[in-house]
Order: C-alpha cells, then sequence, then structure tokens
DNA sequence: TTAGTGACTGTAG
DNA sequence: GCTACAGCCACTA
C-alpha cells in the first residue's frame, strides 16, 4: 500500500523545520509531480480539518509569496505564526526566502 | 459516471 | 518586464 498524493503532501509538509519554509513546488517534486503544485495547495486546504494540524503555514510558492494564508481562518494567523518561528515577514512575502527556504530530502 | 475545481509553475507572446 | 495560457492529478458534487 503506497500513500496517496494526498498524504505524502502531509508527511512532507510535516517535515519541515521551524523557521523554515518551502514551496508547492518543492513539495510537488519530491512527491513525483512537479506540475502537480496545485494539487499540494489543494491537500494542504483539507490540511486544516485533520488532526494533528499540518504546519501549511510554512508553504508558499514559489516566490515567497505568502498566497495560502487567504485560505486561512484570520489573515495574520500565516504570518504571526511565521514570525515567531523567525522568518520575517513583509508585504504577504517571506523576506530572505532563499535563505529560509528548505528542501525535502 | 462526468464535469468542475484548485493555497502553482513554466513557457510563450 | 508583465500578462496570458496550458498542464498537471486527486477529490467532491
Amino acid at each position: 500500500m503506497e500513500k496517496s498524493f494526498f498524504e505524502r503532501v502531509f508527511d512532507v509538509t510535516r517535515k519541515i523545520p521551524i523557521g523554515k519554509v518551502t514551496s508547492y513546488g518543492a513539495i510537488a517534486k519530491h512527491i513525483g509531480s512537479p506540475q502537480s503544485a496545485r494539487m499540494v495547495g489543494w491537500a494542504l486546504n483539507k490540511s486544516e480539518i485533520l488532526d494533528p494540524p499540518i504546519p501549511a503555514h510554512r508553504v508558499v510558492n514559489r516566490n515567497g509569496l505568502l498566497t495560502g494564508k487567504i485560505h486561512f481562518a484570520n489573515r495574520n494567523t500565516m504570518v504571526e505564526l511565521l514570525k515567531s518561528e523567525g522568518i520575517s515577514i513583509k508585504d504577504n512575502q517571506v523576506v530572505n526566502f532563499e535563505g529560509h527556504f528548505w528542501q525535502p530530502e
């Protein structure tokens, strides 16, 4: 039994270290479908109903832009969480994105 | 069962 | 440099 695409996304996302961020594309690539980054976002959307919750706030698009924050109940939640982990956010974007970037394995 | 949708990305104009 | 379009796969109605 292999894990579904869905579960792999969570598996990778959970491995993101504190203070680090990654992109949908990086996760999708790790799973094996670089062009299915949309699926990653879709999966993360479902993640909030899971237990335990997935650190979806550490996943941003390839520009370091917090596009996913619009799906949080409060649009400041994602920013605040990242800031509390030592990541600076400016204008919905990760400051020094490449410096904080983390890639699975 | 078929059709529609999605937290993206890369290429082309 | 910016805008537009197509592709990708899994899930829900």
